[in-house]
RNA sequence: GGCGGGUUGCCCGAGUGGCCAAUGGGAGCGGACUGUAAAUCCGUCGGCUUAGCCUACGAAGGUUCGAAUCCUUCACCCGCCA
């Protein structure tokens, strides 16, 4: 069997760790438990949060003890940012999220727990510690352990001091809270290793410091390596916005096309970290994909991989075939109308039924565009198109015999963003 | 508590009474080239019932024919002093 850290090396999914030797020595002499935290900042986990989950599982697989914290707690105070402050979310909002985002983790680990009969998640909330501690145990117990030239010094706090932005005492405390849930989870569950991004290094650190401040315990922390793209910023933006893994916020269509359209470079570096094939097949996809680009054997691996993972076989099967239909050389109005409505249905589709608007009010309605203007500065520019042929008037009405089998228009912004509308109620085609 | 500096569009950052929906850069978006890449070049980049109008330069008032620009108060940030 291969060694679980040997692997995470392999695959790119470590920055730091603590003593390695004794983590991998810990590791090997049974089953630990292990956790990583997510907190609650919008009601559902983005594609950047996917490098987390693939150590919780590749852990796992090794046979250890997944716990997964959703923070409802600290979700309500704020991890510094090194820009600027967060907003404060209210604390319904930030409940419910806590259920969306916990909801969303189970089938990273509950899945391959049942078919292979591992250990399954245990799910906790640190809100359930963390509310009940008073400002007096919060500053007599907890305070005492911390030294404020070094809370001082954690990179986060540090940029904010230096920055405009300053910090708040709120976000600043911070790190005490995150220390403590490595406490609880060590007493509650003999938790001994922590996972997070490498951002998360001075909490991660804090944690194990006062473990051993209280416990007297030595315990661990791995960090995973910020992904980001070829061109330095962040991974996870399109079409301006995050790409989410709550098929109601990105669609399992746009997940797919998300990865189907990565840059080469990107494709290429991304490609062992979220794949969990064996490492042959890996280096064998990359060294396709350098010898012949344009067939994007990395691009689409990912897209398949993950589209499966955290959508499921019938959506990947549907978001594929989509993406084949609406790009494919075929003439739009040759497509049968299941195939065409099906692929569409996966894109987005607006009902229009009685008067049908303008194209720039269509354009709008399918949320291709955010507002009327830029509906018009779309078509202006020469970027909108109604089944593949370029619109110059945005005021025009589709004409009748626009209309494709099933009552189907394609309109498109763009050379990828597509979206269906469909008539509905008077007679169609 | 005192004194000084600051708060501009998604971000950075010019702008000190009319020529400002606001220079410039970045991001974003569109076009060309391509492979539903990258790089590059070009265009675009508050909203609307789009030759016009509305809303905007931390918030609220005020001065003025006219303010992002001047005055007052408030909020927040930074620095120095207590």
């Amino acid at each position: 069997m291969i060694d679980v850290i040997d692997d995470l090396h392999r695959r790119g999914l470590i920055a730091q760790s603590t003593d390695e030797a004794a983590l991998r020595a810990s590791l090997a002499e049974g089953p630990i438990a292990y956790y990583c935290g997510f907190d609650p900042t919008a009601p559902s986990l983005h594609v950047g949060h996917l490098v987390q989950l693939m150590p919780l599982r590749a852990l796992q697989r090794a046979g250890h003890q997944p716990v997964v914290l959703v923070g409802g707690a600290t979700g309500l105070i704020g991890d510094p940012r090194p820009t600027a402050e967060r907003q404060l979310n209210d604390p319904g909002t930030v409940a419910g999220w806590v259920d969306s985002i916990q909801r969303q983790l189970a089938p990273f680990l509950e899945r391959p727990a049942e078919t292979d009969g591992l250990q399954g998640p245990i799910y906790v909330d640190n809100l359930e510690w963390t509310a009940k501690l008073s400002a007096i145990d919060l500053l007599r117990d907890l305070g005492k352990h911390f030294r404020v030239s070094k809370m001082l010094a954690k990179e986060a706090v540090s940029a904010r001091l230096n920055s405009d932005a300053g910090i708040s005492y709120t976000e600043f405390s911070y790190q005490i809270l995150q220390a403590n849930d490595y406490v609880e989870l060590f007493r509650r569950h003999g938790v001994t290793l922590q996972t997070g991004g490498s951002d998360q290094w001075g909490n991660l650190t804090a944690g194990i410091d006062l473990v051993r401040r209280v416990e007297g315990a030595s315990v661990h922390a791995l960090s995973t390596p910020l992904v980001t793209r070829s061109d330095g910023t962040k991974m996870g933006k399109s079409e301006g916005g995050s790409v989410w893994l709550d098929p109601s916020l990105t669609s399992p269509y746009a997940f797919f096309q998300f990865w189907l359209n990565a840059d080469d470079a990107d494709a290429r570096t991304w490609l062992p970290l979220f794949s969990e094939r064996p490492a042959e097949e890996v280096d064998a996809l990359i060294a396709e994909s350098i010898e012949r680009p344009a067939a994007r054997t990395a691009q689409r691996a990912l897209a398949e991989e993950l589209t499966l993972l955290v959508h499921g076989p019938e959506e990947l099967r549907q978001a594929e075939a989509a993406g084949r239909a609406l790009f494919g050389r075929d003439d739009l109005g040759s497509l049968a109308a299941e195939t065409l409505g099906a692929a569409l249905e996966e894109a987005g589709a607006l009902r229009v039924d009685g008067d049908v608007p303008s194209v720039a009010q269509l354009l709008q309605l399918t949320g291709l565009v955010g507002s009327l203007s830029e509906a018009r500065r779309t078509v202006k520019e020469g970027g909108a198109y109604l089944n593949n042929e370029r619109v110059t008037d945005a005021d025009a009405v589709p004409a009748d015999d626009a209309w494709l089998p099933g009552g189907w228009l394609v309109l498109r912004r763009g050379k990828r963003s597509i979206a269906g509308v469909q008539r509905t109620g008077t007679a169609g085609a």
